[in-house]
DNA sequence: ATGGCTTAAAAATTAAGA
């Protein structure tokens, strides 16, 4: 089974992309961050005839997720049960036995910031609640947008980010929390190039200088990690014309 | 230089992303 993750920043904007995404790379789960459109202007008629079913979640302007599936998603969870929060970043389904989380990650904006703090509490509460998932789920991926460079060398210039939101060591500490939890980061499951990115920043041509981030990943349990034989980033998508600043992450797993 | 693009709101600017 091939699993993907994309931030697409805008659905709306993204559609032909993702439709060309899907027809390629024929992935069979496909999480989406950042889709911006609300619940009642989901395209899932485009989505539909191009062979993929779809649950979602999302609000006008900002967040908003959704997981598509060639096959039909069934217990469906919105949210972080017991979080209570207007922000749509949460949406799980079990597709094909495997529990499949699709999470958009909050952003912190800066270390003095109050959504920093939200950030902070928002992994707590996610790494509390996936605690219970997993106990019930022993197949489970967590997939998206994490907005957390787990290392250096996640990180196109560590000296220039030291310190800042993406990096900073509180933020490393809830990732880790979350790999503590029995998750794997499926991308070091193998050998990988130098400076591999899935985020550039869109201004002074960062995709071409390669000045990245590391922040997009498929997370799974050990028996998900087990039979995984790839886990790659999509760098082609984001050399097309009018590209999210997000790739698409990949991973195949055993059925 | 707290900028540099891109998006969505709305109708020229502003907020937010990372």
């Amino acid at each position: 089974m091939k699993i993907a993750a994309w931030n697409v920043n805008s659905l709306k904007v993204r559609l032909p992309q993702l439709l060309d995404f899907l027809a390629t790379r024929r992935p069979d789960v496909v999480c989406l961050q950042e889709t911006k459109v609300p619940d009642d202007a989901f395209p899932s008629v485009e989505l539909s005839a191009a062979g993929y079913r779809a649950v979602f979640s999302g609000q006008k302007t900002y967040n908003g997720v959704a997981i598509l599936s060639r096959s039909q998603a069934t217990d469906v969870s919105v949210g972080i049960p017991g979080f209570g929060d207007e922000q749509k970043r949460v949406i799980a389904a079990t597709v094909e036995g495997t529990r499949v989380v699709c999470v958009y990650c909050p952003n912190g904006q800066s270390p003095d910031s109050d959504k920093y703090f939200y950030k902070l509490a928002w992994f707590d509460a996610l790494s509390l609640w996936l605690m219970e998932e997993l106990a019930r789920h022993p197949r489970l991926a967590v997939l998206g947008d994490f907005n957390i460079a787990p290392e250096d060398r996640d990180v196109h210039d560590p000296k220039a980010w030291e310190g800042s939101v993406h990096v900073s060591p509180r933020e490393r500490e809830r990732f880790q929390a979350l790999l503590q939890l029995g998750l794997k980061d499926s991308f070091r499951l193998f050998e990988q190039p130098e400076k591999s990115f899935s985020w550039w920043d869109y201004r002074m041509m960062g995709f071409r200088r390669n000045h990245g981030l590391r922040i997009d990943h498929i997370l799974l349990t050990d028996a998900l990690a087990a039979s995984c034989t790839s886990s790659t980033i999509d760098r082609d998508m984001r050399k097309l014309e009018r590209p999210s600043d997000h790739a698409p992450v990949l991973a195949e797993i055993g059925v």
